[in-house]
DNA sequence: CCCAAGACCTGGCGGC
DNA sequence: TGCCGCCAGGTCTTGG
């Protein structure tokens, strides 16, 4: 469910929630997620405030004194805020309290999110340490991705996808990111010029800035109060569109297929 | 090191 | 309706 932006905008929703406030409680119903949450996880949380919630590639770093607690929506978690008592439902599988009777849920059928307990230097952490720069920070550009890229055979669309290049390109935005840069998903990684690469990171980054921009309606009115999640909301231009046509040249989008993810690109404007 | 495939889960959809 | 196979926005782990 969540790429990056959506992360994002979850973060920027919650964070005036959280940011501040003092943890009454951690409830975990269902710990087996795709690693069980720590059982100290909840005495660690429980008592202290929040200093601060951030981002890294996809996961949420909730920080309190003595560390910070790393959270991953996986596939198709979602977090919201309710304003008090909610009966849980099947998938809800974790609330956090807090001392104003606010209580953030964790709902995620598929189970592929985790909770962690990532200690006083949470980017130290395993899952944190080997990943590549943020897509929209200033350790990426076209330099970097043209030296990731290099001497590669595999195709380019995984090989953005892959969080030690770059964080933060799921299957959508990589789809998108190489129509936005006249690239073919299927070429391979090691052929782009550093001309290419250049409009590459620039369409990766304007992909994703603008989904965030156009996230922040749509999805805070989820994580706030009870609309739908706005994924789809963006104006996506060859994603989920196999069989209609390019926006920008008239084409006709195709699906195809690398690894085992869905990749959509037009072949009249894609090389 | 590089790459492809498998693994973890549930739910929704189309087809028969 | 019911069952079956396939698909889904992630990413770590394994095996060649």
């Amino acid at each position: 469910m969540p790429e990056l932006p959506e992360v994002e905008t979850v973060r920027r929703g919650l964070a005036p929630h959280l940011e501040g406030r003092r943890i009454a409680a951690l409830i975990v119903r269902q710990p087996r997620l795709r690693w069980p949450v720590p059982r100290t996880l909840t005495s660690r949380l429980r008592g202290q405030r929040v200093q601060k919630l951030e981002r890294r590639a996809k996961y949420l770093l909730l920080y309190v004194e003595g560390g910070a607690a790393l959270w991953h929506l996986g596939m198709s978690g979602s977090l919201r805020v309710l304003a008090g008592d909610a009966p849980p439902g099947k998938h809800d599988h974790v609330d956090l309290l807090l001392d104003d009777g606010k209580r953030i849920r964790f709902t995620d059928p598929r189970r592929f999110g985790a909770l962690l307990w990532a200690g006083a230097h949470p980017h130290r952490h395993k899952l944190l340490a080997k990943l590549g720069p943020e897509p929209l920070g200033e350790d990426f550009d076209g330099a970097v991705l043209h030296a990731g890229l290099s001497g590669r055979r595999i195709a380019v669309k995984p090989a953005i996808m892959d969080s030690h290049l770059v964080v933060g390109v799921g299957n959508i935005y990589a789809s998108e990111a190489l129509h936005r840069a006249g690239l073919r998903p299927g070429r391979r990684a090691g052929s782009l010029s550093r001309p290419a690469c250049d409009r590459l990171a620039t369409a990766i980054r304007e992909v994703l800035a603008a989904a965030i921009v156009s996230g922040g309606t749509t999805l805070r009115d989820f994580v706030d109060g009870d609309g739908q999640p706005g994924y789809f909301a963006h104006a996506l231009q060859v994603y989920g569109r196999a069989g209609q046509l390019c926006l920008r040249c008239g084409g006709t989008i195709r699906l195809s297929r690398h690894g085992q993810r869905a990749s959509y690109h037009c072949p009249g404007c894609q090389r």
